[in-house]
DNA sequence: TCTGGGGTCCTAGGACCC
DNA sequence: TCTGGGGTCCTAGGACCC
């Protein structure tokens, strides 16, 4: 019998900040916008001892002006309604005292490797999902299926609290899809199991959304059918699932229903595209701010550029993606004749590909992104040699 | 109070090839 | 004048996730 487990660290971002500021646990705290330079200011203010800055002498969330969002509430700060991919400037009315953080990227990847190095000394098959996500096949581990597999769970939650001061939740299931629905199930800190014959009384009763691929649209295409928990969705037969919503989005959410899901725990994965997006701070014109788009344009080129190399990489397709004022989305491709990771060969394709693009309202966001990976040090794929001089037969098959 | 950045996968039409 | 069927690549958009 398989069985996987799903590992979400808790309040991962707020978690690591407050092992460096301890005086602010128990408080409203919440990570996101950007004042890194003001964040140092301050250590440096206190000769970097972090734990001594005074509660008081951090910013609020008062006052906050422009357009970040949360990327992580503290629970106490969750209590007040505020959450993950809120506005700033919305949370600050919700909880004005709340404390603000800056993102640190870097500290959180840091913390990141050292849970994930204590999981797979433990178990070696880890899926990476993410910097604050695994999952976990406990089935060959020894031990693994002892208490349907809570013993080694606790041991893992145990270990990464000893190596990194973190907690996490857990959930064991017979699979990663019904995994991941049991790591909700007792967070902070805890553990759920589940086996197969619960999903009736732990799973049905659960409202659609749960499930890991049903998103707003889906669950709102859903309830207008009357569908609102997974039991009413198990409930329905899977022709009829499919007429509704096609082929493969309906058989998918019929086995999903019944807590079928047969993927496996993947250790190593290729990477598909790199990306590189800027939000301005304020709507930019494309012809009236032409010059100050072009100097973003080209730096998110360079740094997509530098993101390839770094890794290792190469790509083939260079797209351009612009986010208008009015939130709407438009993304326009290049593809090169042969794969490069050089800013200028990218830089000039991406221009290319915005050369087709409309321009007649402003701009909010701008993005660079190269898909087509291929490894840089791969034996380059043979470029098609021109065709010879003789002319192409009909029927050549 | 307008809503970040970095990803994956799917669909669908058209080009182009055999 | 009407008659095929794959397969693959390219492009654009969209849903979803962390």
């Amino acid at each position: 019998m398989r069985r996987i487990a799903h590992l979400d660290m808790d309040a991962f971002y707020a978690s690591v900040e407050l092992l460096r500021y301890p005086q602010l646990k128990g408080l409203p705290v919440v990570i996101g916008g950007g004042r890194r330079q003001e964040d140092d200011a301050l250590a440096a203010a206190y000769g970097n001892e972090l734990d001594r800055i005074p509660v008081d002498a951090f910013p609020r969330l008062k006052g906050y002006v422009g357009r970040g969002v949360i990327t992580t509430a503290t629970y106490a700060a969750r209590a007040f309604g505020v959450g993950s991919a809120m506005g700033l400037m919305k949370a600050a009315k919700l909880c004005p005292d709340a404390l603000l953080l800056p993102v640190d990227f870097a500290e959180y990847r840091r913390f990141s490797r050292r849970f994930k190095e204590v999981i797979t000394e433990i178990a070696p098959l880890m899926e990476d999902r993410g910097v604050d996500e695994v999952y976990i096949d406990f089935t060959e581990v020894p031990g693994g299926q002892r208490e349907g597999g809570r013993v080694l769970a606790r041991l893992i939650q145990k270990s990464i609290f000893e190596a990194t001061g973190l907690t996490c939740s857990i959930g064991v299931a017979p699979n990663k899809l019904l995994a991941k629905m049991a790591s909700e199930f007792n967070k902070p800190q805890g553990i759920s199991i589940v086996y197969e014959a619960d999903l009736q009384a732990k799973i049905w009763p659960l409202p659609c959304r749960k499930i890991n691929g049903i998103g707003p649209k889906a669950d709102e295409k859903l309830q207008g059918h009357g569908i609102v928990t997974i039991g009413d969705l198990a409930a329905r037969e899977r022709p009829w699932l499919i007429e509704h919503f096609g082929k493969a989005y309906g058989a998918w959410l019929f086995d999903a229903a019944h807590g079928r899901d047969e993927r496996p725990v993947v250790t190593e994965s290729e990477p598909v595209s790199m990306s590189r997006e800027t939000t301005f701070d304020r709507d930019l014109h494309a012809v009236r701010d032409k010059a100050e788009l072009g100097a973003v344009f080209t730096r998110l080129c360079e740094q997509v550029a530098a993101d390839l190399q770094r890794k290792g990489y190469v790509g083939k397709t260079v797209g351009v993606k612009l986010r208008f004022d009015d939130f709407m989305i438009v993304t326009r491709d290049h593809s090169l004749p042969a794969p490069t990771a050089d800013a200028t060969t990218l830089r000039r394709a991406a221009g290319l590909a915005l050369k087709r693009a409309p321009l007649q309202r402003r701009l909010r966001l701008l993005g660079v992104r190269v898909g087509g990976l291929s490894r840089a040090d791969a034996p380059p794929e043979s470029v098609p040699a021109p065709e010879p001089a003789t002319l192409p037969l009909f029927g050549d098959d």
